[in-house]
DNA sequence: TGCTTCCTGCCAATAACG
DNA sequence: CGTTATTGGCAGGAAGCA
């Protein structure tokens, strides 16, 4: 044979692993991310496991079929020092600035079993060896002579070997799906192999005393020996002790950890982290010297454990260890006992008695909590024992919640709706601006109460002036969370099943006209520039990420209402339909989102009981949806598909990340914005920026392919998908980072503490006075509180600021002194001295001092306290009050710059609802000029103009052209002020018509004389006026006001579509609702609105209910009236939404309002295409909601 | 300033336990 | 079957970011 010749490559190791780090620090292949501190670390897992015994170990596969891990967190090792550690890794460099930082840096590297780095600080390592408690020295003990195998992974990675103490728990425990080997922290792995080591004969004497204190069944007593696994599974490698679980473990190893210079000089508790050291001697200080007089208000318990000891859990107000006696030592004794009984190693949190109250406070950042489960649901932001992971992305959560909401600008669904306009809103946000905005509402009448801690209490009788409309996707059972990230977690659309949305949709065109909507979706009919083809599922895993399908909706030719149909969930491709048609000439628009659902298996989503209907309607749209893909495979190039010359539909998606990960191929996160005209109906847009800590400057998350961007149209769907997918994959360059943390870091909450004073480490004082009353009797909260009186007599801002809480103390910097050490704020305003955490917030400060004329006030940052911003800003020029200093003084600006030139700067959207008969009303609003583009809600029962002119400051109305251009144009009014709103003025309505109204000063004409289905929003646009406006309104001089009859609350009834076209959007109001007689989405004239639900009670009121509504809670009287055109349910009881006060149960107007409805529907149907959706009834002044309310003398 | 996320008391549904 | 524990939804203000 003829001799091997081998060939090498020298330069091919360093090359590569250039190679590895360059994609490291592009991010590219990177499957695993460390956590050190706040910090993340994209990299690659094996390199990281060629490298780290350690990480090998950790990052091997998970038992019980988990997924390796994604997220390492590596708690102790500082964020400096990791990032070091890893560019040595990949870079076999070593760049080390100090001494100091070699030792750090030889440590971590202990740690990780990185043997040459364990070489780094010899001296440190002798140090340590002699430092029993460092997790360092255990490593070191075995470790005198470097050898990998010395280094406390080896001795102790969380290998799945039987031999693992981990392992050794897993038969004991019977077979459950939340075992919790399952939910067992990375943090428990990573410290239980960094602490393995033989067993410290000398325990310092807290951590004898803590072993005396705590409860047998804790697992405290120090097992034996390792011998005894069975009884134990979980055993510290220093202290021999063996725990239950694996958090119990992690928490005791922290003790292990810390250093005992983090001690108490006190107390001599230990602590992990000087932050929280320095926070305790403060109490441990004040505790000492205010020791009696706290001694009659509070007592310290130990609190139960959370899952560590389910034997014998411990109730969380008995005390686990002897309570201290007689707390001859007062406080300070109680509080000593207090850190004691933290040391216990289950024990995630403590309590304390207040006022009988008992207050659970998190060990780890001090929170403090009224009830357990609170603090238990809290306490997985630290522990991250339970991971919740998005179904449509990889994204993790840590509490179930945030998932949900998550998951939300997945599905797009829209719970909250209006219950005036029945525009729905995906955020409770939204829907509070929009009824803020539009109808006037002060959220803070129907609110309801509210807990001291941001808690909410449904108050008896609470008006509830939306609908919740009932979660579409399936409630996750209980206990069903998943424990970790599983690829195949990335489910389908919850729904499988589409929503029918409107009265027409279960019966119209069940798969006649659904079929269409879907047959649109597919591929072909979208617009070739602006939709991606679909490509076959199969296809899908070859072509990488997805492409998602952006469709033009068109119009179908027939009349009638075509359903608006929003399916998802689809095995093949998740397809939102939105089709909707309307009658007489409206035509029919279709409006298609078609995303392609998850190319890992598609599994058919969980079958849900639905309306026959609504299944045949699905199947049908999964037969579009097929064909769809089935074209969109076969290569058949899209035709181009003229756009509607009048309309204009483009919907765009995009993953939110294109993830790098080696199972991250299969989630398309879907990023969707819909362009209906000029409208930005749609947005649906996952922040990445939140979830994803990508500091990188990126280019817009959205790719609007609008026509502008519009591809050649020879360029298909493909190859503008390839050139998204670039752009996007070297935009992002966190796509890899999929796992999520919140930005927030959990740190004790600083608002609160405005209390705390510098220093004062308060446990969190809560932030609300009631919670501080609460609290008051700890006499070194007490203190702590007075700091914090001492602090907030800043000097007084323009105008009284009465609350308390309310000063213009800035409120986050004392309290982010007060809440976390000094370390973290380090930048200090030279004028005012405060501190702050980054430069950034400090130049952001410093702005507040050098600007003139209003920092006569102290520099006043907001302060809030309480659960309302207590510091009003409030503008001398128009009485408008700012929630920041730096809020007043943009707006303080502005009239600075109005009264350089005065013009049409001054544009005030008003919505003046008057009573016909009404003389001309003197409490109408005084329309206060407002750059900012405030909605005037304007009443004429009588509101005082005061409040008024308040009002019209505080409403927002969005003028940037860009918000102009997301929202639909709404009807344009000529509304003559000071004629007080004649009735032609009114009658014209429907009209799209364009006014002028002077905005003086003075209180804005009345418009009294409007009549009660008149309600108008008029709106002063900053943009100069249309010719035609100038024509038709023929005030030359006044500023353009546009002024809204009440069908412009819902949007785009009333419109035509040249306007809409023409005309910018006006009332910027992301998702403009076309109603139908009955309100339902997407009924007018086909704008797109996509709606999820179908309506679920039967309500028959709609526009009646807006005309009948007085805008404002001085008639509030007519407002049962008005819901009482609610049909109640099937058992005779008030919808859920309507006051139970006024005991509507029965409604008297049933048939009436039926009537109505049924009419405005037929209306709807019938009427001209152009303001198909307009509420004839109410603008038409046949509603009988007023002519009830004026009968029923409620006006 | 707008918007999203975080937070937390409360509560209902569900599971677990006796 | 009753009680207790767990879980997660909800409200709505606060925090944070762009």
């Amino acid at each position: 044979m003829a001799p091997v010749l081998e060939l090498s490559d020298a330069a091919h190791s360093c090359c590569l692993l250039v190679e590895l780090n360059e994609q490291r620090l592009r991010g590219q292949f990177c499957d695993v991310t460390i956590i050190a501190e706040d910090t993340k670390f994209p990299a690659h897992r094996n390199v990281l496991a060629a490298c780290s015994p350690y990480f090998k170990a950790v990052l091997s596969e998970e038992p019980a079929g988990r997924q390796p891990a994604q997220v390492l967190e590596l708690p102790d090792i500082q964020a400096g020092v990791f990032s070091d550690i890893l560019n040595f890794i990949y870079r076999s460099r070593l760049s080390v600035p100090s001494p100091a930082a070699a030792r750090q840096i030889g440590a971590a590297g202990r740690r990780l079993g990185i043997s040459w780095l364990e070489n780094l600080d010899p001296a440190a390592q002798a140090k340590e060896m002699s430092e029993p408690w460092s997790p360092e020295a255990a490593g070191d003990t075995s470790a005198s002579s470097p050898r990998s195998c010395a280094s406390p992974v080896d001795l102790t990675c969380p290998s799945r070997s039987a031999a693992s103490p981990i392992c050794l728990q897993e038969p004991a425990q019977p077979p459950s799906p939340q075992r919790e080997a399952d939910n067992e922290t990375e943090t428990a792995k990573i410290l239980y192999a960094l602490s393995t080591a033989p067993a410290e004969p000398g325990a310092p004497d807290w951590e004898r005393e803590r072993g005396a204190a705590e409860p047998p069944d804790a697992g405290g007593e120090p097992a034996p020996s390792s011998s005894s696994p069975a009884g134990s599974a979980f055993r510290c490698g220093l202290c021999s002790r063996s725990f239950a679980t694996p958090a119990a473990l992690s928490l005791h190893l922290k003790l292990h950890r810390s250093r005992r210079s983090l001690s108490c000089r006190h107390c001599g508790k230990s602590f992990i982290h000087v932050k929280r050291l320095q926070t305790h001697e403060v109490l441990c200080k004040e505790a000492g010297e205010e020791e009696e007089a706290a001694a009659a208000g509070s007592s310290a318990v130990a609190g139960g454990s959370e899952a560590a000891a389910p034997a014998a859990p411990l109730p969380p107000t008995a005390p686990a260890l002897p309570k201290p006696a007689s707390s001859k030592k007062g406080l300070l004794f109680r509080h000593r006992a207090l850190q004691r009984l933290e040391y216990i190693p289950e024990q995630d949190h403590f309590v304390k008695v207040v006022d009988g109250h008992v207050i659970y406070f998190c060990t780890v950042c001090e929170r403090s909590y009224m009830t357990l489960s609170s603090l238990k649901r809290h306490s997985n932001v630290h522990s991250w024992r339970r991971k919740y992971p998005c179904r449509y992305c990889d994204k993790v959560f840590a509490l179930a919640e945030y998932r949900t909401k998550h998951e939300v600008w997945h599905t797009g669904e829209r719970r909250y709706q209006c219950i005036f306009c029945w525009e729905t809103f995906v955020t409770y946000y939204n829907l509070k601006t929009h009824q803020k905005a539009f109808h006037g509402i002060n959220p803070g009448l129907i609110s309801s109460e509210k807990t001291p801690n941001g808690g909410y209490k449904p108050r008896l009788n609470a008006l509830k002036l939306y609908r919740l409309l009932p979660m579409r996707s399936q409630k996750r059972p209980y206990k069903t969370y998943s424990p970790g990230l599983l690829p195949e977690g990335l489910l389908l659309p919850p729904q499988p099943l589409p929503v029918a949305l409107g009265e027409g949709d279960s019966t119209a065109g069940p798969g006649g006209e659904a079929g269409p909507g879907f047959a649109s979706a597919n591929a072909l009919e979208a617009p070739e520039a602006e939709r991606f083809l679909l490509p076959a599922p199969a296809e899908r895993h070859e072509t990488g990420p997805p492409p998602f399908l952006a469709e033009e909706a068109r119009r179908a030719p027939a009349d009638g209402e075509a359903p608006s149909v929003i399916a998802y969930g689809h095995p093949a491709a998740s397809v939102i339909v939105h089709s909707t048609s309307v009658g007489g000439g409206g035509g029919q628009a279709s409006s298609v989102i078609t995303y392609n659902s998850t190319p890992a298996a598609p599994r058919p989503a969980p079958a849900e009981p639905l309306k026959k209907q609504v299944l045949k309607e699905y199947i049908q749209a999964q037969k579009a949806a097929e064909q769809a893909a089935e074209e969109a495979g076969g290569g058949e190039p899209p035709k181009p598909r003229s756009l509607r010359p009048g309309r204009t539909m483009t919907y765009m998606a995009k993953p939110a990340y294109v993830g790098a990960a080696s199972e991250s191929r299969s989630a398309p996160l879907c990023q969707i914005t819909v362009r209906i005209g000029e409208e930005a109906i749609v947005k649906r847009r996952i922040s990445e920026t939140d979830l994803m800590l990508d500091k990188s400057p990126r280019g817009p998350k959205r790719f609007d392919f609008g026509p502008a961007e519009k591809a050649a149209p020879g360029k298909r769907a493909g190859s503008s998908y390839a050139h998204n997918e670039s752009g996007e994959e070297e935009s992002d360059r966190d796509a890899e980072d999929q796992l999520w943390r919140p930005y927030y870091t959990y740190k004790p909450k600083r608002k609160a503490c405005g209390s705390g004073g510098a220093g004062s480490g308060v446990p969190k004082v809560k932030r609300s006075s009631r919670w501080r009353r609460k609290l008051r009797s700890l006499r070194w909260m007490k203190r702590a509180e007075e700091e914090e009186e001492r602090e907030e007599p800043s000097p007084a801002p323009a105008h009284a600021s009465p609350s308390p809480g309310g000063s213009d103390a800035p409120a986050p910097e004392p309290a982010h002194k007060a809440g976390r050490g000094s370390a973290d704020w380090k930048h200090e305003c030279s004028a005012c001295g405060k501190l702050f955490s980054a430069l950034k917030k400090l130049r952001k400060h410093e702005r507040v001092h050098g600007r003139p004329g209003k920092d006569d006030p102290a520099p006043a940052p907001a302060h809030r306290v309480g659960r309302k911003p207590s510091v009003k800003f409030t503008c001398a020029h128009c009485a408008k009050v700012c929630k920041t200093a730096a809020a007043l003084s943009r707006h303080m600006k502005r009239h600075e710059g109005e009264s350089r030139e005065p013009g049409p700067a001054a544009l005030t959207t008003v919505i003046a609802y008057s009573k016909k008969t009404e003389e001309p009303e003197p409490a109408l609003a005084a329309v206060k000029e407002e750059i900012t583009q405030e909605m005037q809600v304007s009443s004429s029962s009588g509101e005082p103009a005061a409040a008024e002119a308040s009002r019209a400051c505080t409403a927002g109305q969005p003028a940037t052209p860009e918000s102009q251009g997301a929202a639909p144009p709404r009807e344009e009014e000529v509304m003559p002020p000071e004629t007080g709103g004649p009735q032609e003025a009114a009658a014209p309505l429907a009209e799209a018509t364009t006014s002028c109204v002077e905005l003086a000063p003075a209180p804005p004409a009345p418009q009294a004389a409007l009549s009660l289905q008149d309600p108008v929003i008029s709106h002063t646009s900053p943009a100069p006026a249309p010719p035609e406006e100038e024509a038709v309104g023929g005030y030359p001089e006044r500023y353009p006001v546009q002024e809204y009859p009440l069908p412009l609350l819902a949007p785009g009834g009333c419109r035509i579509r040249k306007e809409a076209e023409d005309k910018p959007a006006f009332l910027a109001y992301p998702s403009p609702l076309p109603f139908n007689a009955v309100g339902k989405a997407g009924a007018g004239e086909g704008e797109g609105k996509v709606s999820f639900y179908p309506d679920p009670y039967p309500l028959v009121y709609g526009h009646q209910l807006l005309a009948a509504y007085p805008y404002n809670f001085t008639n509030l009287a007519a407002l049962p009236v008005a819901l009482n055109m609610v049909l109640p349910d099937d058992k005779g009881q008030p919808l859920p939404f309507l006051p139970s006060v006024f005991g509507y149960s029965v409604n008297p107007c049933r048939n009436e309002a039926q009537d109505g409805a049924g009419a405005g529907a037929h209306g709807a149907g019938s009427g001209a295409g152009g303001g198909a959706a307009l509420p004839r009834g109410v603008v038409r002044g046949e509603p009988p909601a007023p002519e009830r309310l004026k009968k029923g003398n409620f006006l």
